[in-house]
DNA sequence: AGAGGCTGATGATTTAATTTCACAGAAGTA
DNA sequence: TACTTCTGTGAAATTAAATCATCAGCCTCT
């Protein structure tokens, strides 16, 4: 059951949204304010936090950060009555996963929520310690190479990567794309066209966005 | 000498940003819509981009991602007039790295201009193709958890990881924190206590962000 | 000074990753 | 059809990495 972390100050927004939650198969908590939040976070684990950028006592922009940084792996939408392109802006490099102007359709939050868990999904090419098979096939610069150019190029046939990394032997190239493959950072469609996998892709961006930032 | 291409359909407001980010010791260059930025990005390599979202032709909103997805250690900052939040966090989605409403003050552009680059610094640690030692170093469990540990309690000596690691040959830990020190990743103060290095520092925050998002 | 744990180096050995090679069915083409 | 290129498989050889065994200097404590 995915579990969601209302902090808002207004009751009946409060109360609504987790009855929306609720009627919705998430399981939903709810919470006062950015101290109060903080405390049920430290008490249980939450996949995403619905976080209102005003209250009395610890404001939303105030808490983010430290949500973020504590607790990295939860999605974070915050919510605003006085929105503005600064404050979106200021919530987004913060670490927000996206953003509600109050009032807001019920329907736009859930699609909202929705995308941020999907995105989450993700995460399991995280877990560092995890995902033994995603770094040794990093390891090897061939196949961060036919990364790169799978990232560029997106689809290519078999000698076509062969040809483009220079590699005379293709046998070699088969080993490491099978290698890729069996990591799940790599896949073939119908005409045996390779390219990232979604896994593929995350890590490639993750990696670029490495190099670039 | 830093490159920043200019794209803004407004001949006079185009011709403004160029002449102050000449005068700040830029290199400034100019495209009118999205397509001309395309061609000029593929002839000469670019530090930033400072895009319009709205230009006849091709818009920066359209263009924003196919430059994300070509060039992705180039910043952008898109500029627009008509200023929505919706605007603003599609964008940030979208992959642009800042975002300014006109008409702005030109101290706000240089503010953004310079924090974006300043980010941009920490280009060191990428270039996938490159740093084989680091990947190397990536691809083995003990190393990774290592790194982990020395993120965490930041300063440690040697048979205290190795006792953390719950590892009992104390010469098998050896061998990994050597390879670390190789690759730099890790180095000993004078009191031969074990730290993250600067690069250290970097990967890891990298990897863990990549594990959050 | 001497005992004993900590820290680290070295080289041999084992294990894993990568490359090479020989071969072969599919698919495309003249 | 006959020829060529494409896309693979599997086994053997090579190369690289990890582990193990051993030794030695350096502290600290007595």
């Amino acid at each position: 059951m995915i579990k969601i972390l209302v902090v808002d100050d207004d009751p009946d927004l409060r109360e609504n949204l987790v009855e929306v939650l609720g009627d919705n198969d998430f399981s939903p908590f709810a919470a006062e304010n950015g101290k109060a939040a903080l405390e049920t976070l430290a008490r249980e684990t939450f996949d995403l936090v619905l976080l209102d950028s005003v209250m009395p006592g610890m404001g939303g922009m105030e808490t983010l950060p430290q949500i973020k940084r504590q607790y990295p792996k939860i999605k974070i939408i915050m919510m605003t009555a006085f929105s503005t392109v600064h404050g979106a802006v200021e919530a987004m490099r913060g670490g927000a996963d996206d953003y509600l102007t109050k009032p807001f359709k019920i329907n736009d939050l859930l699609v909202a929520v929705r995308r941020c868990l999907e995105e989450a999904k993700f995460v399991a090419c995280g877990d560092l310690l995890n995902s033994d098979d995603m770094f040794k096939c990093l390891a090897n610069i061939t196949r961060r190479k036919t990364l790169m150019l799978l990232h560029k190029e997106s689809k290519l046939r078999f000698m076509d990567i062969t040809r483009k990394l220079e590699i005379d032997d293709h046998t070699k190239v088969n080993f490491h794309l099978k290698t890729l493959k069996d990591a799940d950072l790599l896949e073939q469609d119908g005409r045996k066209y390779y390219q990232l996998s979604p896994k593929g892709k995350k890590i490639v961006s993750c990696l670029s966005s490495m190099a670039s930032s």
